[in-house]
DNA sequence: AAATAGAGTTGATATACGTCAATAATGAGA
DNA sequence: TCTCATTATTGACGTATATCAACTCTATTT
């Protein structure tokens, strides 16, 4: 059940006094999600500012062939598309749960109102704004700009965690098959740039890997 | 030269009293720029909020065969990577005048200072980021998602002027080669779905051609 | 420990585009 | 109108990556 509390423990509301609170409680309302269950499509109107309380959301598209196309994943607590409802446009893409979670969903046009003009809040936005443009932007700095060897270079260099991903998660996040990806970390394994412990990947030589992409 | 009377001609400003547009004459100066001249570089750190008054700009990333890869045209008045601004990070892309232009460079601390506690102003801010995530997910919708096929019928089909343009200038937008767009418009003429006049294109079929994208 | 399913690997082949080179069409200047 | 430069077209070929299929490895369940 949404409350004041949990309000409260979200970064740009934590400043609000009790009586925006309350509004903002007024105008908002928290729905649960299960794994795989879809929060809105590509093209659908966009209808609430959506934050993400709890759980992972992916951010993808859908091309022809019926590829997922991977944008962003999102974990607690962002704003979602939030893009979409300040234009009153279609979302440009769809949002999935990849696991249990749930969102805080609130009345756009009454939020505007009373909180827009809020320094602290509207910043907040600006940075949320900002943040999106960011993902886009590494999203074709990777996809567009680099082939599939100089995009897994890239990716292992700057995410930690992708030396020990699935790979076919990795995989999907790169947008290469499978097959691509394993044969890529064959050849950075004969060339001595990675190495393999258990199902874990090391990185040797990360200056050799940065070349690759810079 | 600079004067209140262009800052008073900036949609953005035109509600700003008389005090304010002194105020931001004072942090803001003019630049002009001839044809081919860079407004900055990707990886360059973002000194003022620029705004382009006059030309065209392109912005654009450098892949590693040093294609460049054109993401987006702006024409005045519009701001430029404000993004960069906002965050105090390096530019995520390289623009260039594609004719003489001039733009509008504003002390962005002292802006911020002075001017972000004015809706009118954060509004247009706004609108202005959530603009540049809409070139940003036109990019990938265009360039990511579809196969170049489809990308030409999506590009003629939603922007008349492709029909007329020079067709190296069409499939560097499209970042295709123009032997590739050539190709590709050979087949849409034997399959009737376009016509050429002279050296325009007419569609015949746009249905077909939406087929294609969608 | 055996059985089984999922993940990862490998090789053979297909395909969409790019590259290169030659030629053709177009358009601007003399 | 002719010339020259730019732009567009065409064909032959190369390359990166996807696809498909077989196989192997790993981890989990019984």
């Amino acid at each position: 059940m949404l409350s004041i509390e949990i309000l409260k423990n979200i970064g740009i509301f934590e400043n609000l006094n009790e009586r925006e609170l309350k509004l903002l409680l007024n105008i908002s309302r928290m729905r649960h999600f299960e794994k795989g269950e879809v929060l809105f499509y590509e093209k659908e109107k966009a209808k609430y500012l959506t934050m993400l309380l709890e759980g992972v959301i992916k951010i993808y598209k859908v091309d022809p062939k019926n590829n997922e196309i991977i944008l962003h994943r999102f974990v607690p607590k962002n704003f979602v598309a939030e893009m979409a409802v300040f234009e009153g446009v279609a979302y440009p893409a769809s949002a999935a749960f990849e696991t249990d979670g749930s969102v805080l969903e609130i009345d756009f046009e009454k939020f505007k109102e009373n909180f827009f003009s809020n320094p602290e809040i509207t910043l907040e936005l600006f940075k949320s704004l900002t943040q999106k443009i960011k993902y886009l932007d590494n999203v074709i700095a990777l996809t567009v700009v680099l082939d599939s060897t100089a995009r897994v270079a890239k990716y292992i260099c700057e995410n930690e965690e992708a030396l020990s991903m699935k790979h076919n998660k990795l995989a999907q996040y790169l947008h290469i098959t499978p097959e691509t990806l394993s044969r890529i970390f064959k050849k950075f394994s004969k060339l001595g740039f990675i190495e393999k412990h258990g199902s874990v990947y090391e990185i040797l030589d990360r200056e050799a890997l940065e070349i690759l992409f810079e």
